[in-house]
DNA sequence: CGCTTGCCTTGACCGCCGTCAAGTCCTTCC
DNA sequence: GGAAGGACTTGACGGCGGTCAAGGCAAGCG
């Protein structure tokens, strides 16, 4: 368990002494595929590590259709902030695919929040980018138009300048169109225009980026 | 100085012994209006306290537009998790009227969070509290229709089930449209069908709420 | 093999909002 | 008082993207 808490950043570092009450103190849990796995109001009782699998955050617009707001993948925590404020969860979440997740009681971080600096310093750093993140997504969701959006989208998986690198596209299509606001025809008409320029490709499930500088100019427009 | 701090959430409690490094290496700044007070990519080494006046929090788009990310108002705090990351500043930031601010070294409020469990409490909470005002404004940003945008937004000002509550605008009506991605056109027109549909009255440059639920059933479509 | 189901694509249409332009109201300043 | 400037309003128009509908395509199943 300690070699799983591990994996995130927040827990890097820990201590053994640290990291055991938490380790004591957490579970792990799978679900299946769609799982529900709280809804938004529902109080914050537990912050989550992903294992293996992916989780839709989102939330119910009024007349009933969902707005995804993070998409969290293996590797990552998500629901840290709300455990530390005692709040209920401003969001849904819902597994993609199969899931195992690691499920950490709030008090537990709470109270070693409180001992340990070390920790402490390891939660705001998270919160931090995770703030920085929301800025970025702002930023994206007011650019006007859709090609925009999803230049900027691919544009955040290319690591360096190196020509023809491949996105693996978390799940389907729908889904990351919901994330940038688009809906599925939208964003697939994107693809499309993309394609017949030259600035991608698409080979089994996976996004080819032929000529990243041309996918900057046209976020850049 | 002290005083002064004690008014942000971040320093209350905070015990006389604790506060006194941070005041003590803080300084008073007075700007003018419109003043540029940092941009995007500036090292950040200072956050920063409002104490009178507001600030405006803003990125600038490729072909030159700036899109308003936050406005900060007087008793606000901002910049704070950039002091922790020892990233440079994510957004630009100008004085939107003449201000006045406390500014407070970033390396002090490290070291003294490493120290003070409580302080790093407070900022957790303060951060905590910026993450869930964003997945709102996502959220909002991602609603469709420039009516729905606006009952929202005042409807975030509302603060019970009272009839006729009294609005005020921070700064300029086009500055909130620029806050929530409208043109000041638009937000002028869903504001002059609001009046006619008695939904609100505008009053010296008050918007005076008629009736609530008729701006929620609006904000739900 | 044919049927179903889900995901994606493509086309046609329309409404909202951004843009450009002109006009009104109010303040400021001489 | 009159001119000038800024904030806001109002109108006309066009384009982007949402919606609806139909069709293609692959996987799963009887």
């Amino acid at each position: 368990m300690e070699q799983l808490l591990r994996i995130a950043p927040l827990f890097q570092n820990l201590t053994q002494h640290d990291l055991l009450p938490i380790a004591n103190a957490s579970r792990k849990v799978s679900c299946v595929a769609g799982q529900q796995l709280f809804i938004e109001g529902d109080p914050a009782i537990q912050l989550f590590l992903v294992l293996k699998g992916s989780v839709r955050l989102y939330r119910l617009t009024h007349d009933g259709k969902e707005k995804v707001i993070e998409i969290i993948r293996a590797g990552e925590t998500f629901a840290e902030s709300v455990a530390l404020l005692g709040r209920p969860y401003p969001v849904c979440a819902s597994a993609i695919d199969a899931l195992e997740m690691i499920a950490i009681p709030a008090e537990v971080i709470k109270a070693q929040v409180e001992q340990n600096t070390g920790l402490a310093l390891k939660m705001l750093a998270s919160l931090s980018l995770r703030v920085h993140r929301f800025v970025n997504d702002i930023h994206a969701l007011s650019m006007s138009t859709a090609q925009q959006k999803v230049a900027g989208y691919f544009l955040a998986f290319l690591s360096a300048e190196a020509d023809e690198q491949c996105i693996q596209l978390p799940s389907t299509k729908a889904l990351v169109a919901a994330r940038l606001g688009l809906q599925p025809e939208t964003f697939s008409r994107v693809l499309g225009r993309m394609k017949e320029q030259g600035v991608i490709r698409e080979e089994n499930a996976q996004i080819v980026v032929l000529a990243p500088e041309k996918l900057r100019q046209l976020r850049d427009e």
